[in-house]
DNA sequence: CCCAACTGATCTTGTTTCGCAAGCAGTTGG
DNA sequence: CCAACTGCTTGCGAAACAAGATCAGTTGGG
């Protein structure tokens, strides 16, 4: 965890933090799938993580100060991970990562809606997300912008995405 | 390489790519350092990668459509490594990880000036570098711009703090 | 021609990490 | 009292990594 580091470059700093390949994806579903427990981050994820491998990551991230826990007052086990400023700051990195992937690789559709989306928003968009997680996550007031938030148009695309495919996939057979 | 992927999702059929603790790296030395040969990738960073490790990397960059490979005519068995456009727009995750990792790690000053840079440009300059790597990697023209090349920049801000860090260092003791 | 230096790359041998399944002790609610 | 749930650990086989020696082919100086 704290060893010597590799070398002082700050791009070889960041992937000794968050260059593995479970990390990013962790941090993934706390901004997109807003889970913030145990659990729901354990069963959530597509790619399932395995159980010691997320107790590490959630270690490593915690001590990097990348999210921050705290009890559940509902569950004495129960412990609710947020990310900290310094977590929400890495979501210009996922956000280039989706669109090149989305440009790419052989991205699915209803995965994929949401890079579109976030590439055609811009850096203007991700500050708006941003600002949402900051709310969300630290508990830092906003104010209050007209319409839907960027969290919930991301959401509605995929979920329109999913039930787009699900009508095909009945009309096909 | 090319086994069933563990999710659609294009942030981590990114991961899938490039999510390990050398692929970026390479590619790194191949934007910043001008880094094309086997030998010099191998000798050329401050981590030490080992050989075995860089000829499967390399193989792996060369499969996905990343890097592509040339004989040198110089000498029979020197092969030229290039980016390919889709490598060269790595660049925005590269430059996003250094701008991240240069404002919450520790950073060594000498290597930490290009991602201050990259960070202060924003964008446009990165849009600027990425033209600049399309000219020497994939031989497209392009127009010639007033004064020297991003690239030239970046190499020349960290020249300075080196030479700085010297005198620094010989006036200490 | 001969050989040392160089080319990209592989082999060998450990060590570390990963990944899956099972299991743990404590907590909660019925 | 007990089944379901909480976060988390353990065991173990598989895979990735790391360091160094080594490989065959190429080159150029002597």
């Amino acid at each position: 965890m704290s060893d010597i580091h590799r070398s002082g470059c700050p791009i070889n700093l960041t992937l000794e933090v968050v260059g593995d390949k479970w990390s990013l994806l962790i941090i993934r579903d706390m901004i997109f799938g807003n889970r913030r427990h145990y659990r729901e981050l354990l069963g959530g994820s597509e790619e399932g993580i395995s159980s010691n491998i997320l107790a590490d990551r959630l270690k490593t991230l915690l001590a990097a100060g990348i999210i921050s826990r705290e009890d559940d007052p509902s569950h004495k086990q129960k412990g609710i991970y947020s990310l900290t400023e310094q977590g929400i700051e890495l979501l210009p990195i996922l956000a280039q990562m989706a669109g090149w992937g989305y440009k790419y690789l052989p991205v699915s559709e209803e995965l994929g809606i949401r890079a579109k989306l976030l590439m055609e928003g811009g850096p203007k968009m991700w500050a708006e997300l941003m600002d949402e997680l900051r709310e969300i996550h630290l508990g830092v007031k906003r104010r209050r912008k007209a319409g839907p938030s960027v969290g919930e148009r991301l959401q509605a695309a995929y979920q329109k995405v999913v039930a787009a495919k699900k009508a095909q996939t009945g009309k096909d057979r």
